[in-house]
DNA sequence: TATGAATGAGTTTTCATTCAT
DNA sequence: CATGAATGAAAACTCATTCAT
């Protein structure tokens, strides 16, 4: 698989950025922006507090680029279960629940949204970046897909984008509570048990065919 | 001398704390912790730094405060509405929506959410004490409700807890959407919309009589 | 023995001022000058802090006032005992041993000697005041007395001045003794059993009948 | 651009501890631990502020490290002269005398003793080590030597201990002589005489064939 | 490139001193 | 006179950033 020639010992250089990052990840995600210290990051990147800046013109850029590194992968995961949508929409849900729940288990975006929600003030750019390239077009497309689901007949009428945070919402709350409660004694969440059971209730609740509620 | 009143310092020895408190609240809710600097505190407090000492040993103890007091009131009101309720589960529930509409709006619970989220691991205790005091109460107590209604065949079998956590998602969602998105330019969540609906989709969505989803 | 219409109680006014001194006196021998705080002054005198500044208006002030105060009553004393010496040098010795005994056991000259000690660079004003006004008379004397003894013949040549120190020396030891080391655990020093066996032991060593030494 | 030389900043990680602790050294003994301040040591020492903390964790360590750095290499050399003690007690004690002699004139004993004493009650374990492992030792090998000298018949019977702090007391008195006076102008001691003249004094005074004093 | 000792601006914390009551 | 809440200047300590090696 790896191409010959790649010496296992030194494998430096290219990857230092990488694991600068990932190591930065990690202590930002615990402590946060401004109680992380460098010192931390380069001991856990197992590099020079000094190489960092080889790397990284100051800590802000460090911190963007952690943020941004966990932007870019799980966007073409999601974008890509929502678009070839093809059949009837609970299939499409649950493939795309499924995704999803893949998403939350293997990345840290659990650590990612925490950061970005503590720190929206102090870096507005990501927070509006985070919107723009990861939440909207998460929620736009989920929204379309309802919308869509809704003119076939298969759910019933009610605002797409509101139907849309029903359904994903626990899955915020999830990654959340693995961060926030777990790490201090609580009881992890059964996220996939927990993200297939919310599905099938919002299908039922969105099944057109229902009365009216109550 | 002085040309009347503007004296250097009042004297207010009973109200300064909680004085101090809301000014500490809007800060660290807006930087978070570390980057909340005490001299902004104090100013915005209207009180010289050196008086915080005379309230709060250190900076942590003020923020523990912050915390502790975004915890005691809202604790009373939401186990109220869940304790006298008399009726049927569906009204218990829309006048249960309905209050924590209230506290989600009047109330600075996003901001506090916010740093319990950001700042778990630095201050675990306060993470704890958050979950055994606000979370674990409010939560089990709505699956116990929950639990209730399916014995009396009201609602779907099936684990309360996470039904439980299907409701009262989309208003974390929503007060961390205020504090995260909206300071950054997105468009308000109409949150009293969106609970309302939601309540009514996850109403369907557990109503017993139904057939067997998708 | 008191002057009758003196009222039991609110004994105040003219009192404060000692009252303050005697409760610096412990604080400021205890931690110093620096580290020394007013509180703690005011606490143990029984009065609020902003009373100090009624009486002195300087924490230097006060500290002054410490010293000063510490200096004036036993200056008396001992030059009273070797003014009105009559008879032979050893009498006179004793009985300022004994007197010299009484001071060291009676008053806080160890907690004053160790404040010039240390502090004289911060308050050189004081250790020249302590040097000029305490310590070189009562040098001075004891080497005045100790010549003029050597020139009846009643104790053998030398400098004088050496010798009264090599008289002294072991009651300054015996006062840092007390306050360096008992507060830590050592075992007190019999300073009356000391002193009077050095008197003895100086005695002998100055006698003018004895050969060369060794 | 830099006209040669004048690094902004010298490496020398193996010197800088000795280095700053010299230079504590000197603002401690002059001011006393409190109201010494970093900046002043941090410039005596030609290093930053923030240097200080490359090496010592607090002032109070720095203190200690400063202190202790003055106990240790005093201990070998005044054990040394009382074990390897051949021949007559007076040649022992001329000997000793010359060593102390030697200690206080070229080594900072008397600041460091002027510390131990300011600051007894503020760091009681450096009291405590400096009685156990300075003082106790001394005064221990001392008394040992005078009860052997009396056991062999050299020295007249009496208290070993008291006699020890007899002989030993001048020179506390000199060295805090030193400090405390002569910097506000009082004409320095002249040590090594006073030392001599009082040795011999003090073997006058414990030979044994006298008869009684007086 | 890589290191890590050194820097210095910035922050928390302390406490003598003031002043409205 | 007396109080003690409030001030603000000063000091300890932190840590991102630089730079000689």
């Amino acid at each position: 698989m790896l191409p010959a020639g790649r010496p296992k010992f030194k494998r430096r250089k290219a990857e230092r950025p990488e694991e600068i990052v990932a190591a930065a990840m990690e202590v930002f995600a615990e402590k946060g922006f401004a109680a992380a210290r460098l010192d931390d990051i380069a001991a856990r990147a197992g590099v020079s507090k000094g190489a960092l800046y080889l790397y990284f013109e100051t800590k802000e850029d460090l911190f963007r680029a952690v943020i941004e590194q966990g932007l870019a992968p799980n966007l073409g995961r999601m974008q890509a279960a929502l678009v070839e949508h093809r059949g009837a929409f609970p299939e499409l849900l649950r493939a795309f629940a499924a995704i999803a729940v893949g998403i939350a288990t293997d990345t840290p975006v659990g650590g990612i949204a925490k950061m970005v929600i503590g720190e929206s003030r102090n870096f507005p750019e990501l927070a509006r970046a985070w919107r723009e390239r990861m939440v909207e077009p998460a929620l736009g497309a989920m929204s379309g897909a309802i919308a869509a689901a809704q003119a076939r007949g298969e759910l019933r009428a009610g605002d797409p984008r509101h139907a849309a945070i029903s359904l994903v919402s626990p899955m915020l709350l999830g990654v959340i509570w693995r961060e926030t409660f777990v790490p201090v004694g609580a009881e992890p969440l059964d996220i996939p048990t927990l993200a297939q059971q919310h599905v099938e209730l919002w299908l039922r609740g969105m099944r057109p065919d229902a009365g009216a509620a109550a």
